[in-house]
DNA sequence: TTTGAATTGTTATAATATAACACTATGTAA
DNA sequence: TTACATAGTGTTATATTATAACAATTCAAA
């Protein structure tokens, strides 16, 4: 299907810590917690960062500078994402809607320009706050 | 229809630059085109900037850090927007698109929840860079 | 006319992200 | 194996984006 990328020990730990958090984290934050596994300077969370953005392994929140370990099988490799947030407890949900990547994947704007990477972020409020 | 603001001088001042740009505006970059006219500190501006997209007349492209007035004049007060972005260009341009927003306005998740504020940005190649 | 909410001005600082450069590991093709 | 390219690492410094805190001012509504 796509090629597997064997993540270094860098990426690896930062994978892990984002994959393991029940909340998207922020970089440094990220730094902070790894401090203690050798890595030191932001530079090296930012630069595992993108590559794990770039394969896929996580996505960026843009709307709240964080990363969340993507749990759609299907968006490995894809930048076509969405999630839902909420505007009281933050709670952030990657949503994975075979219709609506369908409709996104598919729409055309003015020029009849299509997309196959987006990003979107519904924004209101969970279960829980509502 | 909606409540018209009356925008103070601050805020005029930073809207009018945006409208007249032809393309989005980053903060610090609003901050060193209004000097001259005394707005001195970045608060200054983010104020202005946080207030305008509250009323709706700007909108913030999230995954550039920065601002575009909004021409769109169904989504004054709207928190619902859409952008394409060209990747080579850096070309942005807002969507208004009545069978999107429709969608997007109805479209129910998992949990059957809806959402009326969103943000979606396309990412792709604009006519010139194809 | 006073009073309350919003806005302003200001200094300082926090939070997010990248530049530049030397060095190291790893895969791959001669 | 050698050597070559590509990607990743470690490090220091710095750029960019954004907010905290507090005092002063404006301005419309009661």
């Amino acid at each position: 299907m796509h090629k597997e990328h064997t993540l270094t020990k860098n990426q690896q730990i930062i994978f892990d810590l984002i994959d393991k958090s029940p909340e998207p984290m922020k970089a440094y934050s990220i730094l902070f917690n790894v401090q203690k596994k050798g890595i030191k300077a932001p530079l090296q969370v930012y630069r595992a960062l993108d590559k794990l953005v770039e394969i896929g392994k996580i996505h960026k929140i843009e709307s709240r500078n964080a990363f969340i370990a993507c749990h759609n099988s299907s968006c490995q490799v894809s930048k076509a994402t969405a999630f839902s947030i909420c505007e009281i407890c933050e709670k952030i949900t990657e949503i994975s809607s075979a219709s609506l990547s369908k409709y996104l994947a598919n729409f055309k704007d003015k020029d009849g320009m299509k997309y196959s990477k987006y990003n979107l972020e519904f924004f209101g409020l969970c279960k829980k706050c509502r």
